[in-house]
DNA sequence: TGATATAGTACAATAACGGTGCTATATTGA
DNA sequence: TCAATATAGCACCGTTATTGTACTATATCA
């Protein structure tokens, strides 16, 4: 209902703690589950899809675990949201059904109807490409 | 997944060409639905909710329909969602199950602890705040 | 070799979404 | 008064998504 998933969480949360350990050292999943009291094995299968999305590299076996393989300044909401939860949904253009326009997928994004569901649909795409981990793990002050 | 429902979709939509209407006509579920091709029962069941959540007012009968009851600009996606979906999800603390802190709720809208998922859903709200019906409908030039 | 830890996959319970149908009530106009 | 139109308020159901668990295979370290 308009709101990240558990698991969007989950990876959040892991990756503001990934960030915080910076680039040396490594966190298990276990170790992080166990730090913010939070399913292992769910946040075993979100580290799992960040690693194959490229955004966290993993080391196996004894003494392994995960870090992050890029800047958290280069990481936005968007991104990551599509890579944990699947595609954004940019629905039909809903004015297809008129017969006078059809629009859909990436041919949207250029789609020059200004209908408001696109409208909202283009908004909150631009917002999420414009917030990045760095803010959200440490940022600066909560403004507003 | 991070999108707006079609619920709300139809919202948007229905409130949008009421806006554009003005204050003197009134539109009918049936009007509106195949104006834009979209179905007339769950439209109906948006239009009323939009009714109880005072978005809209309603005249019954023969010539009846829905007309806004409150300015576009004074519409906001927050609010609208919200009506329509339900309440955001403000998940609890994430941090609470590491017992030195307890927030959920309202309460969390002052929660002084900064962790990644408090942030995220602040942000989120407070861009859905400022995303008003006015600009959705019929808006300025489409900035980025 | 054993303990640890990730990789990959499959599965299941619950909840949310999307859509339909029915009955009741109110208004207009013939 | 009667028929047509239109909203009000339910209740319901099938599909999909979310949430979470389990099992097996593989890699690494000591």
């Amino acid at each position: 209902m308009l709101a990240v998933t558990k698991k969007t969480e989950y990876a959040l949360v892991a990756m503001a703690h990934l960030a915080a350990l910076g680039n040396e050292q490594v966190a298990s999943a276990r170790e992080i589950a166990g730090l913010f009291g939070i399913s292992q094995s769910l946040l075993m299968n979100v580290l799992k899809q960040l690693a194959s999305a490229g955004y966290v590299e993993s080391t196996r076996g004894s003494r392994g675990g995960y870090r992050l393989s890029r800047l958290p300044e280069e990481i936005n909401l968007a991104d990551l949201v599509t890579a944990i939860e699947g595609p954004l949904r940019q629905s039909d253009c809903i004015l297809g059904s008129m017969g006078d326009h059809q629009c859909s997928g990436s041919a949207m994004a250029s789609c020059p109807v200004a209908d408001p569901v696109h409208r909202v649909q283009r908004k909150l795409r631009d917002f999420l490409k414009n917030v990045t981990l760095a803010e959200i793990a440490q940022g600066p002050a909560l403004h507003s």
